[in-house]
DNA sequence: CCTTGCCGATTTTTT
DNA sequence: ATCGGCAAGG
């Protein structure tokens, strides 16, 4: 089954995954009529209507006016609900235009679902908030306001990708080792500068040593190359809107006179430029609306943000859990409201998480309720293997819809890295479950999709060096690393850009004349196509164009390999998304001269949609019609829903928590964060299971049982299979063959479970061993050092294995 | 100039 | 285990 994650159309429905009480406002008795028929233009919704059914703390919530409001809201205690209820509010009572009206999700099929169901209570006007992630509020502001910092108003935005390809050429430009500066290492570098809005310049003030100075000449390099390819990579989005606000204050002020009301959802994950951001669009600090000084300068704006610091699972790319825990000392005059009761969870699921997220060192206590009851016990699991747990977790499923007591889809199958859902698919696949993966191999991040992206950037931006250079020679024609390197020796003696060297590629010294034939042809090509998107062409037209002109499909077609059948396949499903986008209604052109929304479905616009998609836009959405798929995903995609069967898998000491969190305590107790998002995700059943063998790398690893599994209280756990008899079972009914893996092991890694470090075993060659599945064997070779040790090693009948030190269960003899 | 084969890294989580 | 990037051959 192959699943294709497309794009969340902006109309589409609201789901019940999202939020439980979604939404009811209208009262059985009001239900028959149901949302659907109501008029669509102008809902009448009274000031009752809004605040009914909402408890106290959240009816504060919406009605609140004036200071800053920071609302905690713990897991499933209904903020999405105090969110839009707020927003209508806001519109409908308080008579702010819908145009004043900034809020900011964390993704894009959040914002979709929370402008449908403002749509619903207050009607089309609606159309016409702000209602974006973080990067999709900045790119509409840089599309307008950005040549003022000399970018050009269509620039490219740069994924992880991308990022890492422009690295890897700035790295070799400056002649760096790549053992000692990995590419990857200097983007994390420049990341974390660019979260804290310290630019190449001001990074290469402060390096104070050889590390740091290398780095920053990094740093300012690669940033000359985006310029220069008129492209931007994610940090840069926020960093650039912030300093550009900074640095302009008419536009400044005609944010800030725009946004009259912004409200900040999953606050908790914002990192400092984020935070800087919200602090130049609502004024809060005085000094920074001196009226003396611009008599034009507007008051602050309202702002609510919301969020839960206990599930702060995001300080790896930046966030500062900080920005909510000091709220208060920020926004002096601010106030804070609770939301302490839940209304996802039964009791037993509530108790768990709280248990789990208690261990944690300074967090402001909360106390989180349920009035649903104890609801079913959490069942605990052991399995041999990860395939063996695939097979309870399908198994049960089968159970529970067999037993009509759920239907695929209200099921979520929770795993730490992507990697583990592999072996669910094929379980799935085997038992014929429905199922669907959310992230992982991402179908943007596919090759065949890939390279039809860089053919678009290219046309929409000829600047763009990196796209352009992916797709001048995909698919063969010719132009190969002599020619390119000619070319670009060209362009930069002259100072041009790469398209406009190739553009009289006859004049590169040293350059072959079939080179310039070829290219010749490649560049009109390229004109050809570029002329349709400055017409202003449908996307999908051009895209069609593009595959067929280029010679992309052609290639394909012809190709012998399996694969690219696939391939094809995929790029009539981006065909699809394209046409999709292009056929969207247009929202109605608004009045105001500060809206910046995309009038034409071109292909910038789909670029841009395609470029700011994140793995949670590609929930399915599940109508209440069908019975629905499984869902997969890693815990943190499914930060923000609800299910009411959850399987919490991986629940080992090295994959969660993660192996790399296990040394550090602030890492481990976002791991613990982590858990806890996890965990409170479930509303009824809540299944956590572990291996007791897992393999990585193609070799078995032994693990221990994850430290959450034991901060999980007795009295709300039905384990189903505990590590005691699965040994138990092994050593009657296999005596021969296991015995060995589980007999020494298990003893040898519950002790590595406290001591949390598996030492690598020191070998040299001639050394005899034993491994877990292959037996014994002599060691032939060693390789690296400590954590990075490899030995090869002859097993005899097996043959000669080269296994990684740290992973493998190796003892010597 | 393009294909084949080997080596090496990769896996934490993502807008 | 798999994929992508580099070195040698056609």
């Amino acid at each position: 089954m192959t699943s294709f994650p497309i794009p969340a159309r902006s109309d589409s429905a609201r789901q019940s995954l999202t939020d439980p009480d979604a939404d009811a406002l209208f009262p059985a008795s009001d239900a028959g009529s149901d949302l659907e028929e109501r008029p669509r233009r102008r809902p009448r919704v009274t000031a009752d209507q809004l605040l009914e059914g909402l408890n106290e703390p959240q009816r504060e919530a919406v009605v609140h006016e004036g200071a800053p409001l920071l609302v905690v809201a713990g897991a499933g205690s209904g903020k999405t609900r105090v969110l839009t209820r707020r927003i209508a509010w806001l519109i409908s009572e308080r008579k702010a235009h819908p145009g004043s009206i900034l809020a900011i999700t964390f993704t894009n099929k959040a914002a979709a679902e929370m402008r449908a169901r403002v749509e619903d209570l207050v009607g089309g006007r609606a159309k016409i908030m702000w209602v974006s992630t973080f990067h999709s509020a900045c790119v509409r502001i840089l599309r307008k306001e950005v040549e003022r910092f000399g970018y050009k108003s269509g620039f490219s935005i740069y994924d992880a990708a991308d990022q890492k390809r422009l690295m890897a050429l700035v790295c070799k430009d400056l002649e760096l080792d790549p053992k000692r500066y990995p590419p990857n290492a200097v983007l994390h570098w420049v990341s974390n500068h660019k979260n804290d809005l310290v630019d190449h310049e001001s990074a290469a003030a402060r390096a104070d040593n050889d590390l740091e100075r290398t780095y920053a000449e990094a740093y300012s390099l690669y940033q000359q190359r985006l310029k220069s390819a008129n492209a931007m990579d994610f940090d840069d989005l926020i960093m650039t809107t912030v300093h550009l606000l900074q640095a302009f204050p008419d536009v400044r002020e005609t944010y800030r006179r725009r946004f009259r009301h912004v409200l900040v959802d999953e606050y908790q994950d914002t990192n400092h430029a984020q935070y800087a951001l919200v602090r130049e669009l609502c004024a809060e600090d005085p000094s920074a609306y001196d009226a003396g000084s611009d008599p034009d300068a507007v008051g602050p704006a309202e702002l609510m943000v919301v969020g839960d610091a206990d599930q702060s699972i995001y300080a790896f790319r930046g966030a500062n859990i900080r920005n909510i825990l000091d709220f208060e000392e920020d926004f002096p005059q601010s106030r804070t409201i609770l939301l302490e009761q839940n209304y996802r969870s039964t009791q037993n699921i509530l108790s768990a998480a709280n248990a789990v997220i208690s261990r944690n060192q300074g967090r402001k206590p909360k106390n989180l309720w349920s009035d649903q009851g104890r609801g079913e016990p959490i069942v605990g699991y052991v399995a041999d293997d990860e395939h063996d747990e695939a097979r309870f977790v399908a198994k049960e499923i089968d159970t529970l819809t067999d037993a009509k007591a759920a239907r695929p889809g209200d099921v979520a199958v929770f795993y730490r890295t992507n990697a583990q859902s592999r072996v669910f698919e094929e379980v799935f696949i085997r038992t014929g479950m429905p199922y669907k993966v959310v992230g992982g191999v991402r179908f943007y991040e596919r090759k065949e999709v890939r390279d039809a992206i860089a053919y678009l950037r290219m046309l929409a931006n000829t600047d763009d060096e990196i796209s352009l250079r992916r797709v001048v020679n995909e698919p063969k024609r010719g132009i190969g690393d002599r020619a390119i390197a000619c070319v670009e020796a060209m362009a930069r003696r002259d100072g041009t850009t790469f398209f406009e060297a190739l553009q009289h590629a006859e004049d590169a010294p040293g350059i072959a004349t079939r080179s310039v034939t070829c290219i010749a042809g490649f560049v009109a090509m390229v004109e050809e196509l570029q002329s349709m998107v400055d017409a202003g062409e449908r996307a999908d037209v051009v895209l069609e164009a593009t595959l067929a002109r280029s010679g992309y499909l052609a290639a394909l077609e012809e190709s012998e390999d399996p694969q690219d059948e696939t391939r094809l396949d995929n790029l009539a499903e981006l065909v699809a998304v394209a046409r999709e986008f292009a056929d969207e209604p247009v929202p109605p052109p608004s009045d105001d001269p500060a809206d910046l929304t995309p009038a034409r479905p071109g292909v910038p616009e789909f670029l841009e949609r395609v470029s700011l998609v994140a793995d949670s836009d590609q929930i399915p959405d599940q109508d209440d019609e069908s019975l629905g798929v499984v869902t997969l995903m890693t815990l943190h995609t499914a930060k923000g829903l609800e299910f009411p069967v959850v399987f919490l898998t991986g629940l080992e000491d090295g994959v969660f928590p993660h192996q790399r969190s296990l040394g550090d305590r602030t890492e481990l107790e976002e791991e613990r964060r982590l858990a806890y998002v996890g965990l409170t995700r479930a509303e009824q059943r809540l299944y956590v299971s572990r291996a007791l063998v897992r393999s990585a790398w193609g070799a078995p690893a032994h693990n221990p049982a994850s430290r959450f599994l034991d901060e999980l209280p007795d009295e709300v756990m039905d384990w189903r299979r505990t590590a005691a008899e699965q040994s138990s079972w092994n050593r009657s009914v296999m005596p021969q063959l296991p015995t060995r893996r589980f007999g020494s092991a298990s003893a040898k890694a519950d002790a590595e479970a406290r001591g949390q470090k598996r030492e690598v075993p020191s070998l040299s060659p001639g050394d005899r061993v034993t491994h877990d599945s292959f037996g014994m064997g002599t060691v032939v070779a060693v390789e690296g050092a400590a954590d990075k040790a490899v030995a090869s090693i002859d097993f005899g009948s097996d043959g000669v294995k080269r296994l990684l030190l740290r992973y493998a269960p190796v003892e010597k003899l």
